[in-house]
DNA sequence: TAATTATGACGAC
DNA sequence: TCGTCCTAATTAC
């Protein structure tokens, strides 16, 4: 599910709501029994999200998550929510005192613990006042009763503090790591515009395709080249770009390079706060709120194959590459 | 009930 | 390039 925004939004709800707490772990699925025994009992000393992976500490005991292609967190309890997290759903601005939800496969609807949406306030974020439960296949928060709440499918990690409960399920790595570990994790991902200057970002993703021979739809989804791009935004920034995924990297003229690497920066940045991908921003509203309303229908090209092209009517493709699916319009982006 | 699918990444050839 | 791992929802039969 998750592209670099979402990580960065969680890594958000761990910081309202188990940073600064201490925290009892387990592992309900008994797969990462070891890790959870050497959590438990201690306090959540910080977050830190970079591409698609997040490092919670420990203080000098790290936990290394990466969701891949279908772990999720799910929080329940008294939430505190993220002003910003809660103002997405179309109403930015707005602030839901109540709660919030995690991603779904490609939106996060906002409902607070009452099952209203409306709820508006600006300032600090607040707790919410009955016990919640946020979860995706509710698509929003819904009157918890027990305490601590039922552990529900393959729960690989519970992070449970005395307010706040988060499942992680199906992670694709779920590991212990020593503080220089984390580093040498990190030093290996390409630069992530929420955590590295953006300018210096610029230079180093732009020198490190000008050489490749490897086609940019390739490198954009190398999270050693880039951090926290995944099939869906590799697919759409390549149409924004009207690029050929096929070219080389060292032949994507430099402007058009820079070009992808400040669309990311501005995606990111809008898909942190809004809490879903939104890629074509650059629609009219009107157009944009009818794209929105039917779930097929939010990109340009990605899950559009043998669908006319929003903008010439050409067909669109897709083909397998590196195992992924890659959708482009051959005219557009030809 | 089984097959299919998914917004990922790794290691073996 | 292929197989493999992780899980749950959706679709097909």
């Amino acid at each position: 599910m998750p592209e670099g925004h979402s990580v960065h939004r969680i890594a958000r709800q761990f910081d309202r709501n188990i940073v600064g707490r201490r925290v009892a772990a387990s592992s309900p699925q008994g797969r990462f029994a070891d890790g959870a025994s050497i959590l438990d009992g201690r306090e959540a000393t910080s977050v830190r999200a970079v591409g698609k992976q997040m490092f919670l500490e420990f203080d000098d005991v790290w936990l290394r998550v990466h969701l891949g292609m279908y772990g999720a967190w799910d929080f329940a309890g008294d939430i505190i929510v993220d002003p910003t997290i809660a103002s997405s759903n179309g109403r930015m601005g707005q602030t839901n005192q109540r709660g919030t939800v995690v991603d779904d496969d490609n939106d996060e609807p906002i409902m607070d613990a009452a099952g209203e949406n409306s709820l508006s306030s600006i300032g600090a974020p607040r707790r919410a006042r009955g016990r919640v439960r946020m979860s995706e296949q509710t698509r929003g928060l819904e009157e918890e009763t027990e305490w601590p709440p039922p552990v529900v499918g393959q729960v690989r990690l519970r992070l449970l503090t005395e307010l706040t409960c988060a499942d992680l399920r199906g992670p694709t790595a779920c590991q212990i790591q020593t503080p220089d570990e984390v580093a040498s994790t990190i030093a290996k991902l390409g630069p992530d515009p929420l955590v590295d200057d953006v300018v210096e970002g610029e230079e180093r993703f732009v020198s490190v395709v000008r050489r490749k021979p490897t086609a940019i739809g390739l490198l954009l989804m190398d999270q050693s080249v880039i951090s926290g791009i995944g099939n869906v935004y590799r697919a759409e920034m390549l149409f924004r770009a009207r690029q050929n995924p096929h070219t080389p990297g060292r032949d994507v003229p430099e402007e058009i390079v820079r070009g992808l690497w400040r669309d990311w920066v501005r995606l990111l940045a809008i898909g942190v706060e809004a809490g879903q991908m939104m890629t074509m921003d650059d629609l009219d509203p009107q157009a944009y709120r009818a794209a929105m309303a039917s779930r097929d229908d939010r990109h340009w090209v990605y899950h559009r194959a043998g669908l006319p092209c929003r903008v010439c009517g050409t067909s669109i493709i897709v083909e397998e590459a590196a195992g992924r699916k890659l959708y482009w319009c051959p005219r557009c982006q030809a």
